[in-house]
This record gives C-alpha cells, sequence and structure tokens, in this order.
DNA sequence: GCTTGACTTGGATTAACTCCAAGCTGCTAC
DNA sequence: GTAGCAGCTTGGAGTTAATCCAAGTCAAGC
C-alpha cells in the first residue's frame, strides 16, 4: 500500500507519515521497485496507534521513546508501562477539561438562544 | 490584580496572556501608577474562558473572531452561536477519539502487565 | 509521445506559544 | 542610601510539530 492510501487508513497525513519517518517514530518503511514507500499492515497498525496517542496529546518525545523501546531488544516493558500511564493520567486530565468546556458551552449556547428567541 | 496571580487563576501562563492581548483576543488590559498590568474580574473571566477553549483545542483564529464579536456593537448573537457551536462538534469529535484512545490504552496495559506477571 | 496523477526530496513557512536579554520599580535589610 | 531581590516591562529570538511548496521522477492511459 502507497503513501496515500496509508494516510487514509491511519489518519496521518502524507506529510507527518514521512516526517515520523525521518524522525525514527515510524520504522524505515519498505520501498517498491521504483522507490515509493510500502506499508505492510504492521505499519499500518502502528500508524493508527500513533494517531490516536497524537491526537490525544502524547508529546512526540514521549511517542519517539516508547517507539524505540518497543523496536529494541531486552525487557523494556516496564518503561513502556511508565510511558502509557503518564498517557492515562493525561487523559483522564483531558477528560475533565472536556467535560468542563462542554458544560460552557451548553451553558452559553442556551443563554444565546434563549436572547435570540426575544428577537424573533 | 498583577499578571503573575492571573496567571495562576486563569490557567494562562504570564507570556500567553502577553501574546494574547498583543493579538487582540484579550482586551487591553488596565494598567496601574506603574505601568503594571492590572486584571479585574471580568478579564479574569473571560481568561478562565480562553483557557478552556483553548485546552479543547479551539483555532486561535476562531477565539479571535469569538473575542471581537462580544466586544462589538450590533447583534452579534448568531455568529457566536455558529462559533460555539463548530466547537461542540469538534468537542464531541475529541471525547470520541479520547475514549477509543483510553481503551487502547488500557488494552496495551493489560497485556503489559501480564507478561510482567510471567517475569516475576 | 504527451498528459495526468501519485510520488520523491530538501527546504521554507506556519501556529501558538515559550524563552531570553536588558532594563524599570518598589521593598526589605544592612 | 544603596545593595540586592522579586516581579514586572519590552522587543525579538527560538521551539515544536507539523504543513506547504518547488522541482523533479516515474508509470499508466489515451
Amino acid at each position: 500500500m502507497r503513501i496515500k492510501q496509508a494516510s487514509e487508513v491511519s489518519g496521518l497525513s502524507p506529510d507527518t507519515i514521512r516526517y515520523y519517518e525521518k524522525e525514527g517514530i515510524l520504522p524505515t518503511i519498505a520501498r517498491d521497485e521504483t522507490g515509493q514507500r510500502s506499508f505492510s499492515k504492521d505499519n499500518l497498525n502502528w500508524m493508527g496507534l500513533l494517531q490516536c496517542l497524537r491526537q490525544t496529546g502524547m508529546p512526540m518525545r514521549d511517542m519517539s521513546r516508547y517507539a524505540q523501546l518497543v523496536h529494541s531488544e531486552g525487557n523494556t516493558i516496564a518503561e513502556r508501562i511508565e510511558i502509557l500511564k503518564s498517557h492515562q493520567v493525561r487523559l483522564t486530565e483531558k477528560r475533565k477539561e472536556l467535560e468542563k468546556c462542554e458544560a460552557i458551552v451548553s451553558f452559553k449556547l442556551g443563554i444565546y438562544e434563549q436572547k435570540g428567541d426575544l428577537h424573533s
């Protein structure tokens, strides 16, 4: 699978994919006879995970480190757990912020819609 | 109230506050006799809202436009509603992404913790 | 054989901060 | 009274994580 389709499947833009490969967050992607990137199913799974982590605010540093651990020898489980747990904390915070903001926006919209009624 | 305390209350860093004032997302803040910014309760409320919107991904463009509408004459309610509604859509998407990511991270952690057990 | 579309690269540009240097101001402490 | 310090001021440089662009390659369809 080539870059455009891989981009559609994973949700990462072609530019972001190339950028991540350059930064080592993605492994070096295989090339076909004509020198174009050819994505494996494994690549796509990994990209899906990355898209999910980045969308929810994991910093590049952590993604980078996590990728390094996953692709390295030896028992790196403990550190991987640590990174994921710290992301879990981040997710919980984000959820709280999100809920707060949802409440505020709904509240404001309620007020505006009331005001709108007065003018109609 | 001066910038440091205002920063603690609102959650925006002093640099971000100055940046937002320069960009017009905050109104021009009053100054005391010595030329330092002096924040009103109104300022603080507005900053709290901004912090909330930005934390949940509203782009500067929209915050800027919204600020402009709020501080302008005339009936701008319709457009304000539009901006808030588009943010509501963004919030819903974010919530979905967040939940997906929470599930994936929990799943991965489950697997890792199992593996950890095998080694202990 | 020429256009079209998808791809390649390296480098410039962007958004939204974030940090820094150099310089006031006002307060405590000697 | 002046030395030192915290907290502020400004303008401008630096950072992160992309995103966009120009110039070029390559293969397929007409």
